[in-house]
DNA sequence: ATAAACCTTGGAGTTAACTCCAAGGTCAAT
DNA sequence: ATTGACCTTGGAGTTAACTCCAAGGTTTAT
């Protein structure tokens, strides 16, 4: 058993998180000491370990409760649920990239076609595209 | 001369996000009415185009408080300022893809080595990926 | 005994770009 | 004269995931 700093410490990661993951229903100390204290156990850990895991991999808090859920009961769920919810993350992810790839190519463009030189900026192309009403779309 | 609502029709934004604007030093009306009315001019049709086109091609309304006041005193940027901020953004947005791209993967994976049927997800690899100490990283 | 390090709670602040609301004033038409 | 559409302000709410703070209680070491 030990307290929430040194969870904290073990993973690399803020008391002040650990209590808002207690907030968010994601992690709750086992038990508390006389005096208080979050205490946890090596399961705490474990399920620590699992949250960042997930995080890492791009699920939020809101997937990560699904995902727990389902993990401490996994007869009552199948593969097909588990794999719906990456496949919809990603479907996500993969419109987020979308998006910011028309920008990507967009900025490029007007990039490339300013001379980038130190005269005044007066007939910057990035300037006039973004002014012309007539600007190519 | 035309009022806010009219504004906001002519461009298709919300009058809130026009007073939004006026709030953020983006676009303030030219003018108020004896009663109070904001009244705006066909400059200010030209500057909220101007804005909405920034935030099409990405750029947010912190850079767009930028590249107003290089537009209005073009004579005091130069063609590299402008074109600096356009090339920052756009590396912001590249890393931003490329933090997307690696959770994107990591979720294919997952995905990809998932069954994926209706069985209990008892020993799901996407769980099991996530809780294993060892998982390859 | 006392200081340092730790813990508690509740609540506010952060970022971005709005969005919504309440309470009230204005304007045009019927 | 009264409806209805429009406008004003100020302020609160939204989303996500924390982060910081204040005021106070606890533990550990010297
Ligand atoms: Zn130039
Ligand atoms: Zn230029
Ligand atoms: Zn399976
Ligand atoms: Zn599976």
């Amino acid at each position: 058993m030990f307290r929430i700093g040194q969870l904290a410490k073990q993973l690399n990661v803020s008391t002040d998180t650990l209590r808002y993951y207690e907030q968010q229903g994601l992690l709750t100390a086992c038990e508390r000491s006389t005096s208080g204290y979050r205490l946890y156990d090596k399961h705490a850990v474990d399920r620590l370990q699992f949250i960042i895991r997930a995080k890492e991999v791009g699920f939020n808090l809101k997937d990560i409760q699904e995902l727990l859920s389902i993990k401490i009961d996994k007869q009552h769920y199948s593969c097909e649920e588990v794999k719906a919810l990456t496949l919809q993350k990603r479907d996500w992810i993969r419109a987020r990239i979308a998006q910011l790839s028309i920008f990507e190519r967009s900025l490029t463009l007007l990039a490339n076609q300013c001379c980038g030189g130190s005269e005044p900026a007066d007939t910057c192309s990035i300037l006039t595209a973004l002014e012309d009403v007539d600007g190519a779309h």
